[in-house]
RNA sequence: GGUGCUGUAGUUCAGUUGGUUAGAAUAUCGGCCUGUCACGCCGGAGGUCGCGAGUUCGAGUCUCGUCGGCACCGCCA
């Protein structure tokens, strides 16, 4: 045995034991005729001692020794002369009497410390070091717990976690695929599961009933700090359910994680209808940490016209900032140059602030009254010392989604978007379809298997833009952590769906004909949803960015910097595979 | 496909209007130091200023191109 206890576990009350310890040297402190060397493993740091007086051979060979050194001691447990509260160890250290290099190390290109000097790019390019620093490695202990309290939650339920491949078929709608040549199909490809949809709804046909997975995903589209190619989701089917008894089970795994890895109760979630989230935030994942709710100004100011680029709009709404009265010209300029940037594209900011007699006074005070800007600090329910921002355009929706972000950015200077504070709610009653200005279709919001409401089913000959879906997401701080719905088991309405999604039968028959097929062979009532553990898991960590909650994620461009992946392949595997690449440019 | 920020010592960064030998901190190496725990003190070494071209008497600094990184838009059912 290389080790009988780790660097975390040894007390006051193990002095006088001896023990042997392996692990990496996190720090050497030469002071003369003592050494301290911090020893690190996963569990902690214990500090040896090695003392000139005692053996300077021993104490000659500690002063040799390098960072990241991985060592095996043998010695006693003694009490410290002076104490070090900060490390739960730190009441004690080891008399080492025996001292073996397992293996020396070069000097790694960055400190192994909770605050490295590493940037991204070299950390990543390290990855196998900068998993040995504490806080990177409790975000993947983190992962794992969430991971452990899921199945435990879902094994409670009954429900049963089953593998489905990874080598598919492409499928089309939604993302681009990752795609695997097969060499013994020459000229035929696989694609990677952007998510295991049809076969989970095939599970149901075969009466599993209760389905989960945690399973990686692919797709291949361009990254974002909370999208990787490859991510994990925790992916669930339910059979003979409706919406209502798949939301209180999985918000009760929400409940259950919250209160097991955060000791927080979570409270009943409140649901949000997609139109209302649209209407009040401008965006389908709320940030409803904080409340700055947007309030819809067309009546007041098309009651009183003078402002030409308010009357022309399609759609007036302002926010109202708390306090902010205060904000100088130049802040507000800065708010200004913020909503014109080209990603959130709005024309202008209009601002008014409420002063401390009461009084509004505003960027547009030469067009209204202030009888009409009185009707405006009532509709924001604004007080004095209040600014109310407003964004004014002629697309009702793009408007409310540059006042989300506007919201957003204000919550974020006023430190209302506390990572250590959670606000869930679910966002139900999503659209069927959206409309495609680049396919000029319709498409699947959530995707071609969800159900329309029923009470909606007429409206799909009539007005299928209009029809809503039984399709919701779970919404942790303005971030989308889960989705689902209930799917069409129903072959015949399924082909109607495809119809308006604009597949000719012949299309439908081709790439989704096993699944109506298997329909027919009595499908049950079905519906789910699946949780993107990574987002879930960052969220609980405090995390901006996914990537630091995974082992080894990729970066900006798709590219795992350590490993060099993707890389060139052997012509000899090409050949095999009869490819030939023929790049553009 | 697009926008913005960014690239200087092993690392994180500073570097003025274009002007002498490119600095700091930290890491590293050497010396001193018997209770440190971000130990302290003294000293040393360490640079193709991402790469390429251009402007200029002179470029880390200005211009163009290119490559990499980060964030975002498009995209991601």
């Amino acid at each position: 045995m290389y080790r009988t206890v780790t660097c975390g576990e040894l007390r006051l009350a193990d002095a006088g034991k001896s023990v042997t310890l392996a692990g990496w040297v996190q720090r050497i402190r030469k002071m003369g005729g003592m050494t301290f060397i911090d020893l690190r493993d996963r569990y902690g740091i214990t500090q040896l001692s090695f003392n000139q007086e005692t053996d300077a051979a021993l104490c000659d060979a500690a002063n040799k020794l390098g960072r990241e050194f991985v060592l095996q001691v043998k010695g006693v447990v003694v009490e410290r002369y002076s104490k070090n509260a900060a490390l739960p160890t730190g009441e004690i250290e080891i008399e080492v009497k025996e001292l073996n290099v397992l293996n020396p190390a070069v000097t790694p290109p960055f400190t192994i410390e909770d605050e490295t000097d590493g940037g991204d790019d070299l950390r990543m390019k390290y990855r196998y070091l900068d998993l040995r620093r504490t806080c990177v490695r409790k975000n993947l202990e983190l992962r794992h717990k969430m991971a452990f309290e899921v199945r435990r939650y879902l094994d409670e339920q009954g429900f049963l976690e089953v593998e489905t491949p990874v080598l598919v078929n492409s499928t089309p709608e939604g993302a681009r695929d990752f795609v695997v040549p097969s060499r013994m199909n020459p000229g035929q490809f696989y694609a990677l599961p952007q998510s295991p949809q049809i076969l989970k709804q095939l599970l149901m046909v075969s009466g599993f009933d209760r389905y989960f997975q945690i399973v990686k995903c692919f797709r291949d589209e361009d990254l974002r700090a909370d999208r990787q190619p490859e991510f994990t989701q925790i992916d669930c089917e339910m059979s003979f359910v409706e919406q209502e008894d798949i939301l209180n089970m999985f918000e009760g795994m929400s409940r259950h994680l919250f209160k097991v890895i955060k000791g927080i109760d979570l409270p009943k979630l409140p649901r949000m209808t997609w139109a209302d989230a649209m209407k009040y935030y401008g965006s389908d994942k709320p940030d409803t940490r904080f409340d700055m709710r947007f309030v819809e100004l067309m009546d007041i100011f098309h009651a009183a016209p003078g402002f030409t680029v308010f009357d022309s709009a399609n759609y007036i709404g302002g926010i109202c900032a708390k306090g902010c009265a205060t904000y100088t010209r130049k802040q507000l300029d800065a708010l200004t140059e913020f909503v014109k940037k080209p990603q959130i594209g709005a024309k202008g900011m209009v601002y008014a602030r409420v002063e401390a007699d009461g009084s509004v006074k505003s960027s547009v005070d030469k067009f209204y009254s202030q009888e009409v800007l009185q009707q405006l600090k009532a509709a924001m329910n604004a007080e004095a010392g209040d600014l109310i921002l407003i964004l004014s355009g002629e697309d009702i929706m793009k408007t409310r989604k540059q006042l989300c972000e506007l919201r957003l950015e204000m919550g974020r200077q006023l430190g209302l978007r506390d990572p250590q504070k959670y606000s869930c709610l679910w966002v139900i009653d999503f659209p069927m379809y959206e409309w495609s200005d680049e396919e000029q279709r319709l498409m699947a919001m959530h995707h071609p298997f969800t159900s329309p409401k029923p009470e909606d089913i007429p409206l799909l000959d009539t007005d299928p833009a209009s029809v809503r879906a039984n399709a919701y997401d779970m919404v942790i701080n303005g971030v989308e952590v889960g989705g689902g719905s209930i799917r069409i088991h129903d072959a015949k309405l399924q082909e109607k769906v495809f119809e308006i999604l604009g597949f000719t039968p012949e299309q439908a028959q081709t790439k989704f004909g096993f699944l109506m097929n298997a329909f027919k062979y009595g499908a049950p009532p079905h519906g789910g949803l699946a949780y993107g553990l990574d987002r879930f898991v960052s969220l609980f960590a405090g995390l901006d960015s996914i990537r630091d909650c995974i082992a080894f994620p990729k970066n900006n461009q798709g590219r795992d910097v350590m490993l060099g992946a993707p890389g060139l392949l052997d012509p000899v595997q090409l050949d095999e595979l009869q490819l030939k690449v023929d790049l553009k440019g």
